[in-house]
DNA sequence: ATAAGGACCTGCTAGC
DNA sequence: TGCTAGCAGGTCCTTA
């Protein structure tokens, strides 16, 4: 499920509870979610570690241990982390548990069991996540670097935007969220964007992106609440999942659409 | 080289 | 009420 701004929120709200805990167990109650190395060697090798930092890229996170290697978790469509103390139950796809020495653990639960963690040794470059694939952040793109990408390219806008290895973290919601805002059609070909709205793509990507990750915000405790699954993005949305409803903007009834594979909503009207 | 489609999974919903 | 088809915010792989 989430996005950039989703996976933000994550690790804003768990970090403070991850960093400086020391492992004490791993159990692993699928082993198909790690994805490297072999799901005995994973936990084994991470008994007695200590979590140094919470980081994201893109929409990957990575749980960096004191000893230099690093837990590298993607949660693709329905995974979420949450923290609990031993004494709740785990939910029915809670697929791995670390227990930490502070008497919660840190539970990934996953409906689909799409999302994957690999450990990453010390200095090992970590070719298998894909992490290593990725575009830059969607803050710190420039126009020219937009150009290059996107103005040779005949592929429609949102693939665009969401491709990974062009810009880090944008998925479905906001791929057309940022069409929206920048006022351009999804599916209009990369070489087809004007100077114009190449500049309007370079303000707009992080604009959006930030505003939802603000909106997301959440405290530790609603977090839990809402099962580390619910996030606050839904009122803010302004064409993603609206199809058939009148445009904010205009009034003008909201266009669904299958755009390279994936399911779109924009304005004919607002969006050119 | 690129696009389309299937695969990976479970759960929810709309429609009959 | 109960069944079923279709769909879901991601990514990777094969095929044409």
């Amino acid at each position: 499920m989430p996005e950039l701004p989703e996976v933000e929120t994550i690790k804003k709200v768990l970090k403070p509870h991850l960093v400086g805990r020391a492992i004490i167990d791993v159990i692993i109650n699928n082993r198909n979610v790690v994805a490297h190395p072999d799901a005995n060697d994973f936990a084994m090798r991470l008994r007695g570690q200590t979590f140094y930092d919470f980081t994201r890229r893109g929409k990957f996170l990575t749980l960096t241990l004191t000893n230099g290697d690093s837990i590298v978790l993607h949660l693709r469509m329905t995974g979420c982390l949450t923290i609990e103390p031993i004494r709740i139950p785990c939910e029915k796809h809670t697929h791995v548990v670390f227990l930490l020495d502070d008497g919660n653990e840190l539970r990934y639960d996953d409906i689909r069991r799409f999302g994957k963690f690999w450990l990453i040794e010390k200095g090992e470059p970590d070719t298998l996540s894909g992490i290593d694939k990725l575009g830059p952040e969607p803050f710190d793109l420039t126009p020219d670097y937009l150009k290059a990408k996107l103005c040779k390219s005949k592929k429609p806008l949102k693939g665009l935007l969401m491709d990974q290895s062009i810009i880090a973290g944008i998925g479905n919601i906001y791929s057309d969220e940022i069409c929206f805002s920048a006022k351009i059609l999804p599916q209009k070909a990369g070489n087809e964007l004007t100077e114009s709205e190449l500049l309007l793509l370079c303000r707009k990507i992080p604009d959006c992106l930030k505003y939802f990750i603000e909106k997301n915000e959440i405290s530790f405790d609603e977090y839990m609440l809402m099962g580390g699954r619910h996030y606050r993005n839904t009122p803010y949305l302004q064409v993603y999942g609206k199809a058939k409803n009148p445009c904010p903007m205009c009034g003008e009834i909201l266009i669904g659409n299958i755009i390279g594979g994936r399911s779109s909503v924009y304005c004919k009207r607002c969006q050119k």
